[in-house]
RNA sequence: UGCUCCGUAGUUCAACGGAUAGAACAAAAGUUUCCUAAACUUUAGAUGCAGGUUCGAUUCCUGCCGGAGCAACCA
């Protein structure tokens, strides 16, 4: 269809320059609505404007020139500012062949001179398991890793891993006076599971010793400064600092288990990783950049010792780099760690940061403070912001224990499919395996899809009692369409499908054969966007154009064998499409369902 | 108070500034001798309010109303 719009837009620049003296390239083409006759329109608004004509007399001239110059176009018709073209449909069939068996039709395989992407998602905590947030978060990450990838870049995922912190040594602490030596083994659990456990015992400990505080007297703020379990976590967060070996030990222990965890978690998720930055690894090395920045009088300290940055002619605030007791903040870690990024990787061209909404100044603070310090790569950052999961009575709080649990959820979703898949009662012949094999990719589909379909920058409600759909613009639609058509595509062979050029069309199989072609312009889009919905979109109107066209029709009773073989070649090509765009959201797709 | 993001059928989501705002769920009515009914076909239903820019606005601008987030020597 590009190729298609390109020698249109010669031909119509090639018609003003010689009738009008008018030197315009650029045209503005979309797909005809469906209530007018018509394949591709050419919006002439603009033009018009420029040569003072009425409209239809011109787009009548015009629609003649362009008939008489190419072929594939066999009529138009002008509607108010509109020129309607109807494309052959040997076009269509012949567009409908060449693509046959490319399952990769509009991805292009980068190669060493492509740009490389660094693209951090994730991002944990080591006290506590994923939950629906890290969910959304990790499945538009990957998403836009294999978006990007098959548009052609060379990509680096990698995450930062926030394993140190006053936050680790409440599990630590809890585990510590209440744990009786349990390990990930001893009770089953899985580690990360485990160590979020000792979170909340420590939340529900403190609770209790500020409760009991508050009532011998102290206020609010003095109960939580001196509940025993707190100062024990303060210290041994100092401990920590200072390595001593037992906390290390104890810390690398916990840690590890967390590891282990999150590794079943992103497995299950079909999530991977190229690099790991640990926070425990980077913290320190911001300062070295606060002394570069002092140095050159971006940065400034004030009287009690604490480093500032002046943001204010940026549109921003001032933001303080380093407290008065000279340890670092949140910001002076980011300042480190991308710096470090971009040492261990020369080759990276630009940073992706997926990360929620709620950060969306921090990391204009940070790509501000980085422009300052003369990093020519600062230009190339992007912050991949996404809105919050909530619950219906409000956000997700871990503290207080108010969150979709991710293993529990990924567990659920297995569950309806196999209630649902039991009932259909289509997959008898599959053995056990592959029945657990089946559940796993139709519930994870269902999950991925719910999640990726919705725009980014919008919040998902997530009701736990609705949960998430099988039937209609689910993923379950998606894979069903697939299974069909791969049952349909095993009982035929090489020998019906005829290359014939002088078939024709019905409206709605053009529309199918439409749709494909403008995926690599949908690509081009959810690149541009940073956005994985518009390809879940594109998929879900793929697909019930597809259904609402065969399903009713019985292609292996066709008599006709041109007519027979054209909408073989259409639904090969809407399988190999189903393919393609579901392996960008990460959906696997059933053979048979 | 300031800044940022979001307001579309009862609900969950769509719509490069384009033509009569699309779907799904829920509701009502249909379709299994047929490649798989997790599907298909009907019916009913929506752009927060007021201005502006434009040939044309859900989309861009301004103001208001409503929701969320940020504005920590928290991470």
């Amino acid at each position: 269809m590009k190729n298609l719009e390109d020698s249109l837009s010669k031909i119509v620049s090639n018609f003003l320059e010689n009738h009008y003296n008018l030197l315009i390239d650029n045209f503005e083409f979309q797909l005809t609505k469906k209530n007018f006759e018509g394949d591709l329109t050419l919006v002439l608004f603009s033009i018009v404007k420029r040569i003072k004509i009425n409209p239809q007399e011109f787009a009548n001239k015009l629609g003649s020139y362009i008939i008489d110059i190419n072929q594939n176009i066999k009529k138009f018709n002008v509607v108010g500012g509109f020129l309607n073209l109807v494309i052959n449909d040997s076009f269509y069939v012949e567009f409908i062949e060449k693509i046959d068996k490319n399952t990769e039709y509009g991805h292009k395989e980068p190669s060493s001179a492509s740009p490389t992407i660094m693209i951090e998602y994730s991002s944990p905590n080591t006290n506590k398991p994923l939950h629906l947030g890290h969910i959304r978060n990790n499945l538009l990450g990957f998403s836009i890793s294999r978006i990007l990838k098959a548009t052609g870049n060379n990509i680096i995922k990698t995450q930062i891993i926030n394993d140190r912190g006053i936050h680790i040594c409440k599990s630590m602490v809890a585990w510590y006076n209440f744990g009786n030596n349990e390990t990930p083994e001893s009770s089953g659990l899985k580690g990360d599971q485990l160590v979020g456990k000792y979170y909340v015992i420590f939340e529900k400990k403190f609770n209790e010793e500020i409760n009991s505080l508050q009532k011998d007297g102290y206020d609010k703020e003095s109960a939580i400064k001196n509940a025993p379990i707190m100062i024990q976590a303060r210290e041994m967060l100092k401990k920590w600092e200072s390595n001593d070996s037992k906390i290390r030990s104890l810390w690398k222990k916990m840690n590890g288990w967390v590891y282990d965890g999150f590794a079943i978690t992103y497995n299950d998720l079909g999530v991977d990783f190229d690099s790991y930055y640990y926070e425990s690894e980077t913290y320190l090395l911001g300062k070295k950049i606060i002394d570069q920045g002092l140095n050159k009088e971006i940065f400034y300290s004030k009287p009690d010792g604490s480093v500032w940055v002046d943001l204010r002619n940026e549109g921003l605030d001032e933001k303080i780099l380093l407290r008065s007791d000279g340890t670092a903040v949140y910001m002076t870690q980011d300042l480190g760690t991308v710096i470090k990024r971009f040492e261990d990787f020369p080759q990276i061209d630009s940073l992706i940061y997926t990360v929620g909404n709620e950060q969306d100044y921090h990391f204009k603070v940070l790509f501000a403070i980085l422009k300052k310090l003369g990093y020519s790569w600062a230009d190339n950052l992007y912050h991949l912001s996404y809105g919050m999961v909530d619950l219906p009575d409000g956000k997700m709080k871990s503290r207080e224990g108010k969150v979709v649990d991710a293993d529990n959820l990924i567990i659920e979703m297995r569950k309806t499919a196999k209630k649902i898949s039991e009932k259909q009662g289509k997959i008898n012949d599959l053995d056990n395996k592959q029945r657990e094999n089946l559940y796993n990719v139709i519930g994870l589909g269902a999950l991925k899809y719910f999640i990726l379909k919705v725009d980014n920058r919008k919040r998902i409600l997530f009701n736990p009692e609705e949960s998430v759909d099988f039937e209609g613009n689910t993923g379950p639609f998606i894979q069903y369409a697939y299974a069909r058509i791969k049952s349909l595509l095993s009982k035929v062979s090489d020998n019906d499908f005829l290359k014939k050029h002088n078939v024709s069309l019905d409206i709605k199989e053009k529309e199918i054969i439409k749709q494909i072609m403008t995926y690599p312009d949908v690509l081009n889009s959810s690149v541009k966007n940073y956005s994985p919905a518009i390809i879940a979109n594109y998929l879900y109107e793929l697909v019930r154009l597809y259904n609402s066209f065969y399903q009713n029709i019985n292609i292996l009773n066709e008599v006709n064998k041109e007519a027979r073989s054209i909408r073989l070649f259409i639904s090969r090509s809407v399988a190999n499409n189903i393919y393609s765009a579901s392996q960008l959201l990460g959906i696997k797709l059933p053979e048979k369902m």
